[in-house]
DNA sequence: TGATATGGATTGTCTGGACAATCCATATAA
DNA sequence: TTATATGGATTGTCCAGACAATCCATATCA
C-alpha cells in the first residue's frame, strides 16, 4: 500500500525518492503512468510546485518522460547496439545478431537518412584534427539516420576541400560504396582511425535536430581518419543519443584491458 | 551592452538563451560568475521564479553550477583522457603525453584509491556476462579512484568465486602486478574483451560516489574479459563521469570505420 | 592578538494561486 | 454518417512571497 511517508515534512527529494524506488523495484514498469500531480499532492501533502519539482528530478535522470497533457509516464529502456569498429550498423540489443538484418526488411525498420552537403570553414576542433590552417575550407556532409521515423544519430563528416573537390563527396546523395572507397580510388587510403567519446549534455540545436528528451544525455565522437603518413583524411562527427545506443567495443588479442596502476 | 531584450515577455527560455549565447561568444569565460538571481529579475523584469527556472536549463546542460551562497559560475571544461585499451592512465587534455607522468609526481597529483572487496549474488547483468547461474557467487572489488582529492570514476570488478578464491584479489589491498596477471598465474588468462558504454544520467548512489554536480550524465562502461576458449573471467562496471573525461580509442589498421551503408 | 558574534548577500526550498496549451472523449449539428 | 463544437483532464508557464541555509566579511569583545 505504499502509503504517504509518515515523515513530517516531505519535499522533492523524497517524492522522486519514493517515485524512483517504486520504478526500480518494478512497482511501475516500463511505459506505465505515474500517478498524476494532482494524485501526487493528494499522496503527498505538499503543493503541486514541490510535487512538480520532484517530477523534475526524474525526468532529469531520464527515468520518467512527461506527455502532455497525458501524465508523467515511465521511460522504456532499449537501447541499439553501435559499432564504432565496423560500421554504422545499428540493431536493438533485444534482438539476435542474425536476426537483425533481415527482420529490418521485414518490418520496414530499414534506416532512412537526410544528406545536405556544404563547404564551410571547419570548427577550430575539427580545422586542428584536419590540419587545415584558417583559411582552408573543407566539404561537410551533414546527415541525420532515422529509423522507425526516430531519429537516431546525426553524422557530421568533414573532408578538406583539396580531397573532395570534384568527387561523389560534393554531391547529396547517398554513397553506396562509402566515402572512404571515394577517397581510397583517388589514392588516399585511410589505414588507421582515432576516435574520441565526450559525454555531456546535448545543445538546444541538438535537442532539436534528434528529437531528444529531457533528462538524455548524448555522446560525441570525434572519429579522426588518417592515411599511411598520418595526414588526416577525414574528421566525422558522430553524435549518438544516450538514450537509444550502447557503443560496443571489441578488443580481440589485447591482454590486460584493467591493468591494476603500477 | 546586451540589455534586456526587448520582447514584451521575457520567459524562463529566452533567459537560458541569452546567457548560453554570453557563455559560448566568450562574454562569460570558465569560471566567471554570472549576475546574481536579483541582477537578473532586474534585467530580465520577471519573477524570481523564471530567473532561475532559466538557470535551471543551464545548470541542467551542465554548462553552469551554482555554488551556494556565493553565486552561478560558468563551468570549466577540462577533461581527462580515458584510453580502456590500454590502461587505466588518466590524464588532462591540455598537458602534452610526455609531461603528464613526470607532472603527475611533481604537482602531487598521484592518483589514489579506496578499494572495498566483498563476496556478493552479482546482479542479473553480471551474472549473465560471467555466465553464473542465480545461485553462484562472485567477488567484487569497488574502487573508487581519486586525483588530486576529486573522484575521477568508479571501478567495480566482478571475479567469479571459483577463480578469485585464495588469491590476493580477495584481499582489499591494491594489485601492484594487476588482477588479471593474478588470473594469469593461476592457468586463466585474459586474450579478449569487449566494452559495452552506456551513456545515461547518473543514480543518486552514482552522484553521491562521484561528487557529480547537477547536469552531469556518466558513461557506464561494461568490460567483459575472456579467456582463450570464450570463459568469461571478470566484468567491471566503470563508471566516468562525462565532465571529466574523453574516451580515445585508436584503431589502428582498420581500413573503413565509418562506412556509408551499403 | 585572537576568538566570537553579528549581519549581509546569495541561493535553496516550499507555499499558493492564476492562466495557457494540449489532447481526448463526448455531444451536437449538418 | 460525418464533421464540428464543447468541456474536461492534465501538464506548462509565470507570478509573488516567506523562510531556511550557507558562507563571508566585519565588528566586537576578551
Amino acid at each position: 500500500m505504499a502509503a504517504a511517508p509518515k515523515r513530517r515534512r516531505v519535499g522533492k527529494v523524497e517524492i522522486a525518492t519514493d517515485l524512483r524506488n517504486q520504478i526500480v523495484r518494478g512497482d511501475l514498469g516500463e511505459g506505465d503512468q505515474l500517478p498524476t500531480e494532482a494524485a501526487l499532492i493528494d499522496r503527498y501533502g505538499t503543493s503541486r510546485n514541490t510535487v512538480r519539482e520532484g517530477l523534475a528530478i526524474l525526468v532529469g535522470e531520464g527515468l520518467v518522460v512527461a506527455k502532455r497533457p497525458h501524465g508523467y509516464f515511465v521511460r522504456d529502456g532499449h537501447r541499439m547496439e553501435y559499432r564504432p569498429q565496423s560500421d554504422l550498423t545499428v540493431r536493438p540489443d533485444d534482438v539476435p545478431k542474425d536476426v537483425f538484418l533481415t527482420e529490418l526488411a521485414d518490418a520496414g525498420r530499414t534506416p532512412t537518412q537526410t544528406i545536405d552537403v556544404a563547404i564551410v570553414r571547419p570548427p577550430a576542433d575539427v580545422a586542428a584534427r584536419l590540419g587545415l590552417s584558417d583559411d582552408e575550407h573543407a566539404v561537410v556532409r551533414r546527415r541525420v539516420r532515422f529509423l522507425e521515423g526516430a531519429p537516431y544519430m546525426t553524422n557530421d563528416s568533414y573532408f578538406p576541400l583539396t580531397l573532395a573537390q570534384g568527387t561523389a563527396i560534393m554531391s547529396p546523395e547517398d554513397i553506396a560504396r562509402g566515402a572512404n572507397r571515394v577517397l581510397a580510388d583517388a589514392g588516399h587510403v585511410q589505414v588507421r582511425a582515432v576516435d574520441e567519446f565526450t559525454i555531456r549534455m546535448p545543445t538546444p540545436d541538438e535537442q532539436h535536430r534528434l528529437a531528444l528528451g529531457p533528462g538524455t544525455p548524448v555522446a560525441r565522437q570525434f572519429t579522426t581518419g588518417y592515411d599511411r603518413h598520418g595526414k588526416a583524411l577525414r574528421v566525422a562527427i558522430t553524435i549518438l543519443p544516450g538514450d537509444r545506443h550502447t557503443i560496443v567495443i571489441d578488443r580481440p588479442g589485447l591482454p590486460d584491458p584493467e591493468a591494476e596502476p603500477s
